[in-house]
Parts: C-alpha cells; sequence; structure tokens
DNA sequence: GTCTATATGCGGATAGAC
DNA sequence: GTCTATCCGCATATAGAC
C-alpha cells in the first residue's frame, strides 16, 4: 500500500484526464484512492495547488529530458547546425518515453497533459503552459539553425502545428497498443510516424516569397 | 436587441470556450447575456441540452461544407482521384471561412470545437464527436485514393496527426489577426500555413516496409 | 496524520405569479 | 415568455477530537 498522498495524486491524475479538472470533484478523488476527504486538503492545501503537485510531479523530468537531449547534442555537434528530425524527435518523444517508463499511470498523465495544451484557463496556463513555453522557445533557436531559409513567423506557425499533432496524440494516447490490449499499434510504430509526419511537414516547400527548399 | 434565446447561446458558446463546460455556470451565462436565470430552463431544459444546442447551431454548417465540396469535386473528377492538397483544403479550411463569416462570434465556437477535439468526456462525444467521426471516414476514403501506396494504419495516423494540428489552430485561433488586432498572422497565411505543412506531412516517405514516394 | 462532523456557499433545476 | 423565490444537493474547505 503506497502513501495517502501519492495513492491521491494517482487518482486525481487519472480522472483530471478523464473528466477534466472542474467535473472532478475532491469527493471523486478520495472515494477512487480509497482515503479520507480531509486528507487532500492536509497534504496540499486546495484543489489548485494539487493540480500543481500533479503536474509537478511528471512534467518536470519531461522538459528536463527534452532539454538535456538538445544541450548534449548541441555539445557534440561543437557548433554545427543540428539536423532536424533529430531535434524533432528529442521535443517529442520524452513524453511517450516516459509515458512507457511510469507503467499503468503513464497514459493518465500524458492524457492530461494533451488535453492542457488546448487549455485557455488562467489556473493551468500558470503549472503548465508557463514552463512549456520556455522548452519552445529554447527549441525554436534550434529549428531556425536547422532550417535557416525558412520564414521566421513560417516556422513559428510550423512549430505550433507539431506541438498539435504531438498534443492531440498524447490526448488520445490509450489509442496507442500496451501489452496487454488488442487494437491499436505499438507506442513506437506511433511515434515514428510522428517524428516523420512533422519532419516533412517542417520541411514543405515555403510560400511563393521567402523559400526553403531542403 | 437580439432575442433570448441567441443571446443565451452567444454567452453560452464565448463561456464555455474560455473556462469549459463544467467551469461555467448557468447563473454566469445568464449574468453574461443580460437575461433571467430561469430563461435557459424554458428554452433548453437543461445545461447539457444547452451546450448540445450551441454545437448544433454551427457546427452541422461546417461539416455540410466539408462534404459539399469533396463531393463536387469528385463529382467532377468523374472516378479520378483527387489531388491530395485539395482534399486536405476541403477538410481544413471550412471551419476557418465560417470563422470569418461569422464576426466576432466566430472565434469563440472556433476555439471550443479546438478544445472538444481533445475531450473524453461522454456528453461532449455524444454531440460532437460522432458526427466528427463520420465526416473523417469519408475523407479517409478520398486520401486513400490519393495515397494508393501508403500504409492504411500510417495513413489512419497521419490523418490523426492533420487532425491535431488543425485542432490546436481552432483551439488558440485567437492568436490570429483579425482586422482590429496588431499582432499575428492574417488568417489566409496560417490557413495556407497549416494545408502547406500537413500536405508535406501526408507525403512523407514511409517507414521501412511499405512505401509512398510522390 | 487521520478521522467525524460541519460551516458556508454555489450549483442546476423548478414552482408558480404575472 | 419572463420574472421572483426557493428547493435541495453537492462543492470546497475547516474545526477539532483522536
Amino acid at each position: 500500500m503506497t502513501d495517502t498522498k501519492t495513492r491521491v495524486m494517482d487518482s486525481a491524475e487519472r480522472l483530471f484526464a478523464e473528466r477534466g479538472f472542474a467535473a472532478t470533484s475532491l469527493r471523486d478523488i478520495t472515494a477512487d484512492a480509497g482515503v479520507n476527504l480531509a486528507a487532500v486538503n492536509y497534504h496540499f492545501g486546495t484543489k489548485e495547488a494539487l493540480l500543481s503537485a500533479v503536474f509537478d510531479r511528471r512534467f518536470g523530468p519531461i522538459n528536463q529530458e527534452r532539454l538535456e537531449l538538445l544541450d548534449a547534442a548541441e555539445c557534440r555537434a561543437e557548433g554545427a547546425a543540428l539536423d532536424l528530425e533529430e531535434i524533432l524527435r528529442f521535443f517529442l518523444l520524452p513524453p511517450f518515453a516516459k509515458m512507457q517508463e511510469w507503467g499503468d499511470a503513464g497514459p493518465n498523465f500524458i492524457r492530461l497533459v494533451g488535453r492542457a495544451h488546448s487549455d485557455t484557463n488562467e489556473q493551468t496556463r500558470a503549472s503548465f503552459l508557463r514552463p512549456f513555453e520556455g522548452i519552445v522557445s529554447r527549441y525554436e533557436v534550434a529549428l531556425r539553425r536547422a532550417l535557416p531559409n525558412l520564414d521566421r513567423a513560417e516556422l513559428r506557425w510550423r512549430l505550433h502545428f507539431v506541438i498539435g499533432a504531438m498534443a492531440h496524440t498524447m490526448a488520445w494516447c490509450q489509442m496507442m497498443k500496451t501489452p496487454g490490449r488488442r487494437r491499436g499499434a505499438p507506442p513506437e510504430i506511433v511515434q515514428e510516424a510522428l517524428v516523420r509526419f512533422v519532419s516533412a511537414g517542417m520541411r514543405a516547400p515555403a510560400s511563393d516569397r521567402g523559400g526553403e527548399t531542403s
């Protein structure tokens, strides 16, 4: 039996992902976790603080891996521009890699993050979107070096589309096959398909003025 | 002064898009609309029925246009396969075209739909996702004809990524410039960028086994 | 740290006058 | 069709015993 705090976070993670934050009551969570209602306020203070705790526990590690992979590769490259597909791989794959590391609890969090990407609430933005935007800026610089002929605004929009494809895949990650399920492709197949798709999208011929070719 | 029913739907549309369904109370809506609380139950019955009404009002026309554009083009082609980019244009552009037709109220609904794409609630699925899935199946057939060498499962996933890129762009459509705003690109620019991006993604070289080249 | 009990307010929905 | 007033349950959060 794991400890109360962890049990609450696990249940919250799953229920927030399935029903959304506002539609999930603390009673739903504590009933699911098999703990007392008052334990939530004792351990976390408020419902919003619980949401932040749920994000912080797993989103930090994902983003740290994103940064470390990029840093390490840039260090190895000694000033040369990185390969486009490599950069996209570093950006896209950590969520799915961690999902598999985390076992049964992984998909819950990944779904939650997938949905959070289209969330405009101020509470979600604070604990989720703000740190993510730092990552995006960092990758935007790397991508600009890999695609030096692509118009800056166009690159920003394409990065936006990359995030959309990734977020949607995360939100519906239950469509991927895990060892126990019948339907759906294994995560590795989907990940590779995603990388191929967005790599080609980033390299698309540009509009009439200002061209990127290869 | 427009009629009460319309005012309620307009406010609901905006607030559902901004805060989400569960986080928006009927009191928020009626206060924003400047109508009496009881009017909601008189005109719509329940809060869920109001949500359905909000979807039905605008999502039907969008999907009808998607179908009509595809039908008309297939009719003109007289049995020949359509061009990939043309198909994607028919699928992707109606939401944005309608958004601009609808003026100030347009972006609210488009954001709502963008968020709904990653919603797994049963209530949202019923009034939104089910009809959409019919459209997707129809387009999947057309795409398979345009990309006959692409593996079927791979095509499904790529269509999934297309939807993700589109949904994310819809959810953040306030980033596009409308006549009165300073920042952001005009919608036409973004739409074209999206079409170019996903067209290239769909045509990406396939994995080792089973290839699609041009 | 964990429980019971409860304060306090907001939620959707309705009754019934006009 | 529109209003006021209200029912009633559920929400978050807390007090205080153990």
